[in-house]
DNA sequence: CACTGTATAGACCGATCGGTACAATCCTGG
DNA sequence: CCAGGATTGTACCGATCGGTCTATACAGTG
């Protein structure tokens, strides 16, 4: 074995964190290489050894971020038992995300706004990562044997954007509460006839 | 009385429309000056003689596409007649937006995705269109007489806006329509009881 | 030991960025 | 015709951009 990896470098570790952070604060193309390696405190050519480009780096903090969304959404739908708990529950993870200080909405649509080309590997993380959501709640949807799960699915998709893109905008969580309370609208009722 | 204006010069129209459609292609920082000048076939000096930044010229851009926007939002909602209707007309008025070729989302959220400062006159200025959209729709919740009309209203924007971005994730009209389904279950139904 | 891959520091590159200076025009209303 | 704003062309500015290069130091493994 190779020694100290390339992949798991303490260096690269902090590289992404800081890219990370920065560049969802201030956007993409608002963060040069000089700000991301003097918050870092790493030398330029360590960054270029790790990653080819700008872009590249850019590329590894989405995934890397697209990880740690997935398994918090992940986590969030894992104890309620009902399929309606745990679409309730995905709204109240979005909501506790959205309320913290300093929210910019969803980092994946900020990204593929800044990226315009749709055939960028940006573009397709980011889709990829809403078609991965969009799956979830589509396996929630069969679980709870409701009907037409793909098209519920759909729509709380559209409602996690929505929420997510109103939130960001009027700088609270009403929208995301709105949203919750549309799904539970769309979800169908519990039977109780 | 001045003679040419300055706010009317046709150079400055060339400008903003030229700016409009790259800014909305490519995104604004992606967008140099000097791309703007030479696709508008317009000297150098002209565009900072009618605009005192790059910033004021973004500014002047979509408070353009504001208009237009919301002349078309109000132009798809007029004929229709009942609340209802309405509201379904928005959302085809949405879809047939998206649908067109080249379609990148909402052109204001993709610009407050790049511009981060919440204090920004762009952000403000796009938080200020979605008040609009949302606000139109409550004037037709009331008009229809709907219970909770602030919270409707604010729902169908989150399914606006949310929709917006899907279809350009995916780059088909698929959200729109799912959306413009889930609206029409958000609304009240039709009386027949 | 030598080898190998990681990390460091800083000089340096061409290109482009947004914006300015200056001087020469054009065009139109009085 | 003349005055004055609109427009033009171009040279220029400092700053920053993403990225390269070189040389050196360090640590773990064979």
């Amino acid at each position: 074995m190779e020694h100290a990896t390339l992949r798991d470098s303490a260096a690269r570790a902090r590289l992404v964190a800081v890219a990370a952070d920065l560049f969802y604060r201030k956007g993409v193309p608002n963060v040069g290489i000089n700000e991301i390696i003097d918050a870092a405190a790493i030398a330029r050519m360590t960054l270029y050894h790790h990653f080819a480009s700008k872009d590249d780096l850019v590329l590894a903090v989405l995934a890397q971020r697209c990880a740690e969304r997935q398994q918090g959404f992940a986590g969030a739908i894992t104890r309620p038992r009902t399929a309606r708990a745990k679409v309730i529950a995905a709204f109240e993870h979005l909501a506790n995300v959205a309320a913290h200080p300093g929210y910019r909405g969803c980092a994946f649509v900020n990204a593929a706004a800044e990226r315009a080309d749709p055939d960028n590997a940006v573009h397709q993380l980011v889709a990829g990562h809403k078609t991965w959501i969009a799956a979830q709640f589509e396996v929630i949807a069969r679980a709870g044997k409701w009907p037409r799960p793909r098209l519920v699915a759909q729509q709380l998709l559209v409602l996690w954007d929505g929420a997510a893109v109103g939130a960001y905008l009027c700088g609270n969580v009403e929208p995301v509460v709105a949203a919750r309370a549309a799904a539970i609208s769309l979800m169908p009722a519990t039977r109780r006839r």
